[in-house]
DNA sequence: ACGTAGGTTCAATTTTTTTTGAACAGGCCC
DNA sequence: GGGCCTGTTCAAAAAAAATTGAACCTACGT
């Protein structure tokens, strides 16, 4: 029923093949597997999928479809279109690399990388009370050396991103 | 008993700050608790430490730390040092960026990445299979774009272990 | 050779994360 | 209004990952 295509085998192997790039992608990056899924699935499709298409493609339930597609939103990763003028929302991957880069810095690494920086902030307010000097000389040091590297991060990451974007 | 330096309120504050940062900051890149707060401790003392050391000072089991301690050698986080003439092996965090990052990118990345283009090069032999010329040329269009992605990954790393290294 | 301290391994357990599914909300059409 | 279709939420269940602890090495000192 419903519009899909006949699956022919080559692109039903093809479709197994990205998912498993995808799925394989997405765990090196710490994200749960089911997003993966979903992404590569919409990554294979020529055509704009259902929530529902989704749960029969995946077999999995529609509360995982519906919260993986919220993440993978908000990660700027799938973008809703207009494509029939029915009651579903169609769904589309985005394939911008620089996108999908550049979301998963804002919502994974930014906010890590914040709660750090203020970290070190309250960390270097502590740091005058300790009486040992060779003792104080030492934890300097190392402070001093965790901020050069949250200050490396802040550069990389902009440079980064320009790269991917060409 | 034991070696201990008295730790003096101030400096317990500060090591669990340190301990907290790296607890953190090992999340978001996808590593074990434990990993963290084992290069935290460590890299928070002025001197070597044992296993035990690190049992007692974490609390955790000597499974754990042995584990942990193992991981850290291999991405080179951490490394062996002569200290005393005892049996025990004294371990200390190696806190140079590069290496950390270099070690992250060897048995973290790497490995994911050459197993995804090795799924890559297997998908543009299935490509042809594809009857359908419109269905064959969006395949075509995106898998070239999963080889670029590849190809980017291979060109980003190097750069940024560079730009780490100073 | 024996006992013991230091260290590793791995199956079993615990903890954490992910997934499910049932309840619910809103909107559309009759 | 009432039924129905899409989609969301969240507590409970399942799955996956990390941690433990006991068995087991190995090398050293006596």
């Amino acid at each position: 029923m419903s519009a899909q295509e006949k699956p022919s085998t080559e692109v039903a192997v093809i479709d197994a093949r990205i998912l498993s790039f995808f799925q394989d992608g997405v765990r090196m990056i710490g994200l749960p597997k089911s997003l993966g899924e979903i992404y590569g699935v919409l990554f294979a499709s020529p055509k704009p999928m259902t929530m529902q298409d989704l749960i029969d493609r995946l077999g999995i339930s529609k509360g995982s479809a519906s919260q993986g597609l919220k993440m993978l939103r908000t990660l700027g990763a799938v973008r809703e279109v207009e494509y029939r003028k029915d009651r579903k929302t169609y769904f589309e991957a985005d394939v911008e690399l620089k996108k999908l880069v550049g979301g998963f810095i804002r919502e994974e690494i930014r906010p890590h990388l914040k709660s750090g920086q203020e970290k070190l902030a309250k960390l270097e307010l502590e740091l005058h009370k300790i009486e040992d000097r060779e003792l104080r000389a030492f934890y300097e040091e190392r402070i001093k050396r965790l901020g050069r590297w949250s200050g490396k991060a802040n550069l990389v990451l902009p440079l980064l991103q320009k790269f991917l974007g060409e």
